[in-house]
DNA sequence: CCAAAAGTGTTCATCCTACACCCATGC
DNA sequence: GCATGGGTGTAGGATGAACACTTTTGG
């Protein structure tokens, strides 16, 4: 255990902390949202469902440290993740005392590195099929899904997660899936166009219906 | 510093942190938002303003810290603390490497030990105007004003802050000053009184009026 | 031609804003 | 009676839900 040089009084008698990042990691498929969930590698509740989780280092901020999580298990770099909430009840690892923050991060299910997920025995999970979950874990899933709502609200989830070119269609989905309620395809088209976030392509794909639906993709600016 | 027992190795090569908690105590007082601030009591930085904080023990969780560091200043319990967010940059704080999580509170401005807070050198100081003030903890205070603007937009803000009976008046320019700008008082009171968390008393006060006006309670259920 | 998905337009209710107006009372 | 702040009513704009309608094309 690496020992930190402090030479003040005051932060030498407090107490110190196990920090740990916890990854709510969505994806979206088979027109669900779906979480990566993992069989915990260590001792207690080993083998239970769990979250990716990791151990903040000694010269690591907690974003940072959710970054190298879902690297390590993903391959993905620069995707965004949002902060959760901290969760610190003293009796919330049953293996020791550990604070906890929550990071949500949407990601791209056909672009992620299949071979290290699976060496890690995980599985993308339907959010309305969760299997029983260690600690708080379902808890800091619900805070995140909440979270994602708010977010998709105020300024459309999915840039992350979905290709560079998509439908409306597409979007609406994943909104549908965020939401978990249909969405009129009507008012959700004019909505998402009014927010000025996305471009029309001059692309169209046939994939979905006979007459072919626009590809968008988001603007640079923002 | 007192040693946990852990039996797991995965737990015990983790480095420990620092964990602590910084309050952002909202009065109201003069028409305007206020914010307790602090002479830093240890170095480095002694002497400069800051936000009360304190690090958090070993069997505590955040939310308890900060309900004893708010207690520990203003002798008051039993006020509602909203997380705000973690702060975790490396270089964050100058002494050493500590993690913090901030937490907002309204307090009301008549009824906190005065005594406690003369002690500590304590100041109330309006939003607006703000000394410098050390390490992030000028981020943190916007972060925790960010906050209080969207409670009160979805929840009425200052139930623990107001005295228990109140003139609509009152909460009004207690709105103000949060959101910073004037509210229409007929707009106001129709959308406060919608959201059917208030009940009328029957006790007027002429204090500031001729005509008088009704004093309000919270009401009991919420 | 028709089914089915893409895309457009219209209506209606709701909410917020701005602002005009009435009410009660101390001076 | 009139100035002052408390309290009510109303007209206009923005937003969103519901839904009818038009367009395109493969079969």
């Amino acid at each position: 255990m690496p020992v930190q040089p402090v030479a003040i009084p005051e932060y030498l008698r407090a107490d110190r902390h196990l920090v740990a990042v916890d990854c709510i990691i969505f994806g979206y498929q088979d027109e669900d949202l779906q979480v990566l969930l993992f069989p915990r590698e260590i001792q207690p509740e080993a083998g239970k469902w769990s979250l990716v989780g990791g151990f903040v280092r000694e010269k690591e901020s907690l974003d940072l440290a959710a970054r190298r999580v879902l690297d390590s298990i993903t391959g993905l770099t620069s995707i965004r993740m949002y902060q959760v909430g901290a969760y610190s009840d003293p009796g919330r690892d049953s293996g020791a005392r550990v604070i906890s923050v929550a990071f949500a991060a949407l990601v791209p299910v056909d672009r992620y590195d299949r071979e290290l997920v699976r060496e890690h025995g995980a599985r993308w999970w339907p959010v309305s099929h969760l299997p029983s979950l260690i600690f708080d874990h379902r808890q800091m899933t619900e805070d995140a899904l909440g979270f994602l709502q708010k977010l998709a609200d105020s300024e459309l989830a999915g840039r992350d997660l979905l290709p560079d070119r998509f439908t409306l269609v597409q979007i609406r989905k994943l909104h549908e899936a965020i939401f978990r309620r249909p969405l009129d395809p009507g008012n959700f088209r004019k909505k998402v166009l009014g927010m000025n976030v996305l471009e029309k392509t001059q692309v169209k794909t046939t994939a979905g219906s006979k007459k072919g639906a626009f590809f968008y993709q988001f603007r640079k600016g923002k």
